[in-house]
DNA sequence: ATTTGCTATAGTTTTTACCTATATCAGATG
DNA sequence: CATCTGATATAGGTAAAAACTATAGCAAAT
């Protein structure tokens, strides 16, 4: 009987599935159904019926949680003893802008439950950091790239405006068209040329950076912008989305890093799930 | 920080000695120091101060050391709370004769501290058993051997015998002596063949089987025999031991076993630990 | 009827805990 | 004071354990 084994069991029996379990300690689902089948060997006892979708403790299974759980806390609190004033893992996260609030809020809570004592920074992706949550184009020579999520571009369209009336927004449809400029853009640079292809030309009003400002501009009426969407943003109930026919582009969005430490590894792993 | 580098912190600190440690744990003395370093990394703190002849605790290592015991009693306690009534582990032990008695408490004393909830039956050495401690003689052809220690047979003889005057014994000082003859015995059958390659010829007056009916029977001045001689043995006032010169047999004792279950590989640490 | 999400097993790979051998050191001993 | 002894720490290797991926099988959900 080991500690690991406890928390394994301890991780199923909050979880209620084996699965569950699995992904909240971070190891592939048979080390989960092997552990505790040697934990029920050891302990000549069922701890759990199984289900064909999740479990059910047993018996035996509800009386060991309560004990399992304080013996895992009492090894907590002596490494605590010993642990107090040592380190903090402290760790410069770089995110680029408009990955999207509640995709981040939840991928960051995930992490910093996942390691302990961490010590998280949000760094600007251009400032010293360890990693960085970064579109592919931002990739560095010296650097890895896990790719975590693509965002597709979509037209940004004021709430009022005639194309938001159109279900299927051709690029013909653009041509005069009051435009919010985003720059430097991958995005742009590949609407730029299919628009020269086309030859039209869009009503220029604005050139910025940031796709915080590019959807302000484009909620207060200004005109239309050409930006990778998340659902966060999609909620935004002042504004339409709508892709552009025959211009599906999207950017990759993953994490960057050159050295793999611990923390890295873990964030990695975070990442990586789901 | 897991439970068994708990119990070899525990056992460290308990022993004074990494070493004693080792062979407490049954496990070799690089995996204790080992261990003990991986803890104290873990913990971010020195356990002991190593010196030359054994550790001593530091402030930290005298700290944990309670906390240490205490969850691993209450490991011990979450097992039995879910094994109280299950295994005993039975054992068959079968053993020859004239073993010796502080010996053999000894290795069993260990044996059965190292085997949880051991119930050891000892038999002798030809009826049904798991394992035998035997003389190698006795070794059957499907029976792996692991030898564990060698005796030296020497004539036995009593206290106020001519022959426990003579400092160095030679076969021929053996003509016409009163023997108490033991056998079947491997060390009978060398005897006999060196006494007729001398051309002498001993006075049986007994042909007993066993070590112990021997010893009585030259402790009651009947005459003398030739035996394996163990520490117990030996430490008898009422006779003496001596070896005869040039005639060094000994026999080989170790133990027997035809299936290596978890119990006869635990019982084979034990034995061949000095 | 099909899809989905779960558990359990098989086979493989990676990691860990063990081993033996031995270097080094300081205390014990003659 | 030289030598021996018993200890700890490290190096390199091996075996076992814990992880992985792949997937079979099953019952609930759709």
């Amino acid at each position: 009987m080991d500690l690991r084994a406890l928390e394994y069991f301890v991780a199923i029996y909050e979880s209620g599935s084996l699965s569950a379990a699995s992904k909240k300690k971070f190891v592939a689902q048979p080390s989960i159904s092997s552990s505790l089948k040697q934990l029920e060997q050891s302990l000549s006892t069922s701890l759990f019926v199984r289900h064909a979708r999740g479990v059910q403790a047993t018996h035996a299974g509800e009386q060991l949680y309560p004990l399992a759980k304080q013996l895992l806390d009492q090894a907590v609190a002596i490494r605590d003893v010993f642990s107090t004033d040592t380190t903090k893992t402290p760790f410069r996260l770089g995110l680029i802008k408009g990955l999207g609030v509640a995709r981040m809020s939840d991928l960051l809570g995930r992490f910093t439950r996942a390691v302990d004592s961490l010590e998280l920074t949000l760094v600007s992706q251009d400032e010293p950091c360890q990693a960085r949550i970064i579109s592919r184009d931002l990739q560095l020579n010296n650097e890895q790239f896990v790719p975590m999520w693509q965002e597709e571009y979509q037209l940004a369209i004021p709430l009022h405006h005639g194309l938001a009336l159109i279900d299927n927004i051709n690029i013909l449809d653009l041509q005069d068209l009051a435009f919010i400029q985003r720059s430097p853009c991958e995005g742009w640079a590949y609407l730029k040329q299919a628009l020269k292809n086309a030859n039209v030309r869009v009503d220029t009003r604005a050139k910025i950076q940031t796709i915080e400002y590019a959807l302000g501009l484009v909620k207060a009426g200004l005109g239309c912008a050409f930006i990778p969407v998340s659902d966060d943003i999609i909620k935004d109930q002042k504004i339409h989305f709508k892709p552009i026919k025959d211009l599906s582009i999207s950017r990759e969005i993953g994490l960057g890093y050159t050295h793999m430490s611990d923390t890295v590894k873990m964030l990695q792993a975070v990442a990586c799930q789901n």
